[in-house]
DNA sequence: CCTATGTATGAATATCTATTCATATATAGG
DNA sequence: CCTATATATGAATAGATATTCATACATAGG
């Protein structure tokens, strides 16, 4: 399977940069991967993550911005959960790629200096 | 389809943030679409993206560090292309859900705002 | 109402990073 | 060798951003 070629505008081009770039942050991604499975109240993913309150809501604002994710209320709580499931499915494939490439490989310093 | 509970290291946890990081910037990111179809070398590249060949150069320099470009010398030329299938998979479905997602919705600011 | 709980938000800051400019390195050819 | 071409690299900087702290907002319950 050889790859298309692929012309995307600049727009999607930016998009594509912006999505890549919330994902790209540890903090914000183990909230996303903290989201994948189940809707959570933004209190108990501060506390799974050992992350501030705080913080974990301005991620999440920026999270929801860009549709990776979505709340919905629930009492007195904010569960929040994957946008949908293209969402989900991308990050599976992104973890999924990373998994292997750590299976496969245990590189010394020196390799990834030539890489 | 629903999603198996997947539990990264912090290790994997961190590259995979990294390797989201790294696409993560306009820039970089069209440097390695550009190179997704063949094996471009870096003058080449600079000049289609309307890019400095040392911005081009430096952003290369961070890509192959992680693996996601490897590069060949071709007589005077370095010509660069995706390091493996692999990345080049994750790519392709990162720019499917997006061109999807911009066919699929057009939306007000508020709209956004209301995400 | 008043309070407690859960969440959001704004300001401040220390850190990071993309970009530019100047320059070094490497290779091919005469 | 000497020059031209292609690429890499280092320093400097302007701008972005992750985090913290303090505080505001919203809701549920008594």
């Amino acid at each position: 399977m050889t790859q298309p070629i692929l012309q995307l505008s600049d727009d999607q081009t930016a998009d594509l940069a912006e999505m890549f770039r919330l994902l790209g942050d540890p903090t914000r991604l183990k909230i996303v991967l903290a989201l994948l499975d189940e809707a959570v109240p933004v209190g108990t993913i501060a506390e799974r993550m050992g992350a501030s309150q705080s913080l974990v809501s301005h991620h999440l604002r920026l999270l929801r911005a860009a549709r990776i994710v979505r709340h919905e209320r629930k009492g007195r709580e904010i569960h929040y959960r994957i946008h949908d499931h293209h969402v989900a499915c991308v990050i599976d494939d992104m973890v999924a790629h990373v998994a292997e490439v750590h299976e496969a490989r245990s590189l010394t310093a020196q390799e990834v200096e030539n890489a």
